[in-house]
DNA sequence: TATCTGCGATACTATTTCGGCATTGCTAGT
DNA sequence: ACTAGCAATGCCGAAATAGTATCGCAGATA
C-alpha cells in the first residue's frame, strides 16, 4: 500500500472510472489500473467490481475510500507540522530572564517581536536571577536566557552582547537625598544602604563591588532584600537608598526618585543573550536571529 | 514522504546510526543514507544533525518519530480491516427470517454456526414476515432472507432451497380435537378455524388455499390472527383450530397438541434462501457457502 | 603523533518499478 | 449488427531505487 495507490484509488472512486480518472490525474489509464491491481494485490483483497462500463467499489473499496482520505489527511498534517517545526513556527521555547531587565525595552521589545513572528511557538518566559538561568541553560531546562555574565567566553554557551546598562541611585522622594542630590559616591559614605545577595547573581555583585572599590567607596549596609523588586520596595518605603540597575529607573516607581551619578554612569553592566552551543531548536535561531537583527552581531 | 522512507527513517532513529540500521534492514548503507536525504528534501527540514560518530535527531526528527509509527500502524490496521471485510470475516450482515422457522433446527443451526465460524460479523436477525422480507431484499435494507417465494426462479434474486416444510393442526389441548384427532380435512368442516391474513404472507396463504381447494375443503373462519405466534395462542386459549407450518410443532407450546394429516403432509412449503443477486457482500458470500455446505446445491 | 576504526557521503552501475503507447476484448446502447 | 466507451494486456522507454566501491572525517588507540 503506497501514497500514489491511495491516491490513484481515490481519483478513480471520484471520477467514477479508470478512464476519467485518467484525464483528470494526467496519468495513463494502463497505468492506474496496474496500479489499482497492485494495490488490491497488496491488500488480498478486490477493491472493485469491474464492469464493462466503469467499476464499482466492493464493501472493502467503500471502506477504504474513508481510510485512504484519513491516511493522505494524516500524511499532510504530519508534513506540516513538521515544517513548522523544523522552521521555527512552531515548537517549544523556554527563556529566563532578569525581572529588572523586562523593563528595557529594547528587551521587551525583542520578547514582542518574537511573540509577533512566530505566534505558534509556545514562548515561556521565566524570571529568574543570573545565577539560576546559567543553571538551567546548562541542564536544559531552559532554551535562552537574558543575564549576566562575568565573560562573553562561556563553556557550552554561545552569547550575544544585549544592552549595556549602567547604575543608577534609588532613594526616597521623601527624603533629604531627593531634596538635596548626591553628586560623588563620596557622598554617600554616610548613607544607609539596601544591599543584595551575592548569591542571586554574584557576577552583577562582584562586579559592582570592584567598581566601588576602585572608587574606594564602602556602603554602609543597613538592610538586604533578595531581588531588586525588594529592593525598590524598600527604599520606596524609606528604609535606605540603593544602587540598582538604571534599567530599574526605565518605568517609574511611586515613593522612588532615581538619581544618575557619574561614577555609577561609568560601571558597564552588560546585558547578555545566551544559549546552550549545540541547542539546534529551530524556534531558537529564529530567536537568536531576532537579536542579531536588532544589535550589531558580537563575539 | 513515502512509507517507505518513514520505515527506513525509524530503523536509523532505532539502530542509532545509518549502518547499523542498513544491517538491520538488510538495505545497504547508500541508499538509506538517500532515502533518509530525499525524506528531509520532502519534508524540507532536517531530521538529522550529521555526525561523524552516527547522527542525531533534530526537533523536527524528535516529533516524527512518534508520527511515523503512528502512520505505519495506521497503514497496518488499515490492511487488516479492509482483508477481514473483503474476506467476510468483518462487516455487517442483516438477515430476514419467518419467526416461525427459527424453530427448525436446520435454520437455527445455520445461524449459531455462522454466528460461530464469523464472531467479527455485526450479524443481525430481523423477524419478518415473507412479505416484508421480499421488499427489505429489493430496497437493500436485507442482505438475505429465509422466506416462502411463489418459485425458485424470482427476478433480482437468488434462491436457495432451505427446508421443505408441510402443513400441521394444532388443536387446543382441552379440546373434543384433542380427545378424537380428525383423520381427513373434511373431519374439520365443521370446526372454527384460527386464520391469518393474506397479506402477511401472500405466497403461503395462496399456496395453502389452492391445496385446499384441491381437496374441496373450505375453512370455517371464526378468527384471524397477524401472525403464527398469535394464532397459535388463540388456539391455546380454546378459541379454535389452526393450520400451521409444521415446524411450528418443533418446540412444544402449553396448551397445544399438534396433529399430522396425510392431506397436511401433502402440501409442499418449500422455504428459501434468498438474496439480492449482484451483492457481493463477503459477509453474505460466507453465509451463501455454509448454506451450500449443510444441503446439497440447488438452483 | 601516526594509525586505525567506524561513520556518513558520493559516484557510478545494475535492477526494479513505473508510466506511456498501441492494441485487444468486452458490453451496453443504438 | 454496429458503435462507443470501458478495462485489461503487452511492449518499450524513463525514472526511481538498490548495490558496489570509494572517499573524507573524527574520535579512539598505540
Amino acid at each position: 500500500m503506497e501514497f500514489r495507490q491511495l491516491h490513484y484509488f481515490l481519483a478513480v472512486v471520484e471520477a467514477g472510472s479508470v478512464s476519467a480518472a485518467s484525464r483528470r490525474v494526467h496519468v495513463a489509464q494502463p497505468a492506474l489500473t496496474r496500479q489499482i491491481r497492485l494495490l488490491e494485490e497488496d491488500l488480498e483483497t478486490r477493491l472493485f467490481d469491474r464492469h464493462a462500463r466503469g467499476m464499482q467499489l466492493t464493501v472493502a473499496g467503500r471502506a477504504l475510500v474513508e481510510e485512504a482520505r484519513e491516511l493522505l489527511d494524516h500524511r499532510a498534517r504530519i508534513k506540516s507540522r513538521l515544517y513548522a517545526l523544523g522552521s521555527g513556527l512552531s515548537g517549544k521555547l523556554s527563556l529566563g530572564i532578569t525581572v529588572t531587565h523586562l523593563w528595557v525595552p529594547q528587551v521587551a521589545g525583542l520578547l514582542s517581536d518574537y511573540r509577533q513572528c512566530y505566534p505558534g511557538v509556545a514562548f515561556e518566559v521565566f524570571p529568574l536571577l543570573s545565577g539560576p538561568q546559567l543553571e538551567r541553560l546548562r541542564d536544559r531546562r531552559l532554551d535562552a536566557g537574558v543575564l549576566y555574565l562575568d565573560s562573553d567566553a562561556q563553556p557550552g554557551l554561545e552569547t550575544r552582547l544585549l544592552h549595556c546598562d549602567h547604575l543608577i541611585l534609588a532613594v526616597p522622594e521623601a527624603s533629604q537625598w531627593s531634596d538635596s542630590p548626591p553628586t560623588r559616591l563620596a557622598d554617600l559614605e554616610d548613607a544607609g544602604i539596601v544591599w543584595g545577595f551575592r548569591q542571586a547573581s554574584p557576577v552583577y555583585y562582584d562586579r559592582m563591588l570592584a567598581h566601588f572599590q576602585r572608587h574606594a567607596f564602602t556602603p554602609r549596609v543597613i538592610q538586604y532584600g533578595a531581588d531588586n523588586i525588594a529592593i525598590l520596595s524598600m527604599v520606596a518605603a524609606g528604609l535606605g537608598v540603593a544602587i540598582v540597575p538604571a534599567a530599574s529607573s526605565w518605568h517609574p516607581m511611586p515613593g522612588i526618585r532615581f538619581l544618575r551619578l557619574p561614577e555609577l554612569d561609568d560601571c558597564d553592566m552588560p546585558l547578555w543573550f545566551a544559549w546552550r552551543s549545540g541547542n539546534d531548536s529551530p524556534a531558537l535561531a529564529n530567536l537568536i536571529a531576532l537579536v542579531d537583527e536588532g544589535s550589531p552581531p558580537r563575539g
